[in-house]
DNA sequence: CGGCGTCGATACCCCGGAGGTATCGCCGGG
DNA sequence: CCCGGCGATACCTCCGGGGTATCGACGCCG
């Protein structure tokens, strides 16, 4: 199977329309459906059921597009892997972070690996949230930093760094600030905070509150008065003015991981992950 | 970048000489020589350094056969499974298992998958030791049980089932077998009983003992008093006549796991997952 | 030190197949 | 009943992947 069929396929069954998935592809819709039709034949099943009105994908179409989007993300990571590793004199090990968290650890590890015989220079990439599992897996970064259980360490290697707690984050004069710690029930349906929403793994789509995209507007939205939040306490002395932290009794301890991809085990990689593991 | 470009790139690099190669490859050396001499083109980098004696890999090149190899068995994977999800009407899992290991479990585990509802036919994988993650990562399987620290989880999904202490299997008679309990030291240098070696991960490559390449060669070999091993305490209702077992009181504790490539995760996955986790 | 054998690169040719245009056949809606 | 949208088919073109013949570089050996 060429990589060109596959990218075919995914359009098609992304678009379920050969003509939208041709424009995409900036083709003509006739090599497209004989395109399809040819990997149909060489695979020896059907993959999409046609109609002259619709297109659905048959139990083989869907595993094919779930698996071939992961064959097509691999083969991308070897092509950018490989044109990082060429391009530079020195290699450059980029290490993706979620902005705005693990602030102290990142500059511990970065001040530590620096230090260490055989260092190669590091590019942080700032990351959405959950996104440090994509940037690794098609190879914009090489390592991340996770932090469990909001992202998944699924199909990469990890080693934890560390757990800590969480607290929630209040507008300062909030009537819980006076509180030495709460639970999450406290929390729940505080009148007139609402809690944010967040697209993604771990976040509730729909909902009252605020919508956001990262820790920058969270908090913004937050000092207004707008919102609360639960964050791993290490967050603290990065806070902003006019925010106050109360330990949360019951929440999910928070893991923070160093990954990897599996294969890509090269000696930087190694390198930054023993002095993490140093740390 | 195409598949067959990064077969071709593959093929030479595991060589180091085009002839070979393409011989391999069955085709003619030329083309084969353009072919990668284009990929070098499109990806702006050197791939090999040729001089008319010998052929080598530049780094970029060794980042590309390591994250090519991968790429390829995740096209492979993904036409192999489509494969089975066309061919069969209804879907079938495949359970790979370390041929010898976990007998029990595995019995519940497929009595207790079948009695679901919604179950799938389970076929068995017996895979040779340390095989069962590339029979996942290439398709092969769907499913698989490991044993930790032997197996590898890196760039799979997994659940822990349990953990189990370690027995010395050693031949009946034996001065070792009238102890309650051994130690690793007490294992080691044995006179006239080396240690089998087996190739592959945390296998032993050198050394005086006989090589064996399953549990039942092993095993073979125990009972004809010319080697000893140590085998998770779950083996024991399997071990044949003429060995005895002494648990070993440092020997790491062996942890089963079941593990699944992390975008596979369909129905009778997670089905068969949950049902291992209620054993 | 010169001839030889080996190996990758180059030159040149051919053909399969990928992609384009025009058009058909099917079907749902107004 | 006709129109419009959509996928399939027919047919053509041309690029490029693959083959053969050959060159040029370089160890090796007599």
């Amino acid at each position: 199977m060429e990589t060109r069929e596959l990218r075919y396929f995914v359009a098609v069954a992304e678009e379920l329309h050969f003509g939208r998935a041709a424009q995409r592809l900036g083709m003509a819709q006739p090599p497209l459906s004989r395109a399809v039709a040819q990997l149909e034949r060489r695979l020896g099943t059907p993959l999409l059921t046609r109609s002259s009105r619709s297109v659905a994908l048959t139990p083989a179409g869907e595993v094919l597009l779930a698996e071939g989007r992961a064959a097509l993300a691999a083969v991308e990571a070897a092509e950018r892997r490989t044109r990082r590793a060429g391009a530079a004199d020195r290699p450059v090990l980029v290490l993706a972070v979620k902005a705005g968290a693990s602030a102290e650890l990142l500059a511990k590890l970065l001040d530590a690996y620096a230090a260490e015989l055989g260092a190669v220079p590091v590019e942080v990439l700032l990351c959405a949230v959950g996104e440090q599992g994509p940037v690794l897996r098609d190879g914009r970064a090489d390592v991340a930093l996770l932090h469990l259980p909001f992202d998944t360490t699924a199909g990469l290697d990890a080693e934890e760094l560390g757990t800590e707690g969480q607290v929630a984050v209040l507008p300062a004069g909030h009537a819980l600030t006076g509180r030495t710690a709460v639970s999450l029930a406290d929390l729940d349906d505080l009148p007139g905070l609402p809690a944010p929403r967040w697209t993604g793994p771990g976040g509730r789509p729909d909902g009252p509150g605020p919508e956001v995209r990262d820790h920058a507007q969270l908090l913004q939205l937050v000092q207004l008065g707008r919102t609360y939040t639960v964050l791993p306490e290490s967050v603290r002395p990065q806070l902003p003015e006019g925010v106050v932290t109360v330990p949360v009794r019951d929440a999910a301890r928070v893991t923070t991981v160093i990954a990897w991809p599996p294969h890509s085990r090269s000696r930087p990689v190694a390198d930054l992950v023993g002095t993490a593991l140093r740390l």
